[in-house]
DNA sequence: TTGACATATACCTATATGGGAATATAAAAT
DNA sequence: ATTTTATATTCCCATATAGGTATATGTCAA
């Protein structure tokens, strides 16, 4: 079996650099796939695949406006990927959490 | 050109559902692969390269014990991706960014 | 309608899977 | 030394890329 889809979740979507550079690039305005190309030195069909990656999974929202069309991230289908990091967050803010953890695996 | 390697860094790494359950479940104590194959409910040859695509991003420690080998998650590895998703906060907790960010981006 | 501009899609290629089965390596037990 | 137990690695295969190039679609302008 294959690796799974980039398009079955955002956990897939981001592991892509280039994907990541868009979203932070889209997360303060909104702006036409042009922009996006300049501003980060890629091929216009490159961005437009990883641009209808995003929006596959919703992380990014798109509205037409004259002949553009201006993405921007859609930050609450980050936030799953927040909260699960977060879940490791007790281990590694507290020593104390490892020294328990090392205690008790004995 | 392919998909980047999953051994190239953590996002990628995380991007498979069964190693996300993996890091979970060596998050509070460090186990055997045997272990982790009875709790997981995966094949063994699956799990240890799993395991092996962890440790190489260094999202897992190992340390023999007799004959087995103990695993444990390093949180330290996840926190990049946490500081990464944590960046999008902004958006989504106040709604007023989103309102801000749209006036802008006329 | 025709032309220019903005995006999206199609097609091709090299490559990295992830699972399954079989086998190899390592270390304790007898 | 041999056997048993625990992990790791190898091989094979179907599949999903991501980039590059060419082309299609869509929209406004004259």
């Amino acid at each position: 079996m294959p690796r799974a889809a980039t398009t079955s979740d955002a956990f897939n979507a981001v592991a892509e650099p280039r994907r990541r550079q868009i979203l932070e690039f889209l997360a303060t305005h909104e702006r036409p796939v042009s922009e996006i190309v300049a501003g980060l030195g890629l091929e216009q069909p490159s961005v437009s695949k990883h641009l209808r990656v995003l929006r596959n999974v919703g992380l990014v929202r798109v509205r037409r406006h004259g002949r553009h069309k201006l993405y921007h991230t859609n930050a609450e289908a980050i936030r799953p990927l927040y909260e699960w990091t977060r879940t490791f967050e007790r281990y590694w803010t507290h020593q104390l959490g490892r020294i328990k953890e090392r205690a008790e695996a004995r």
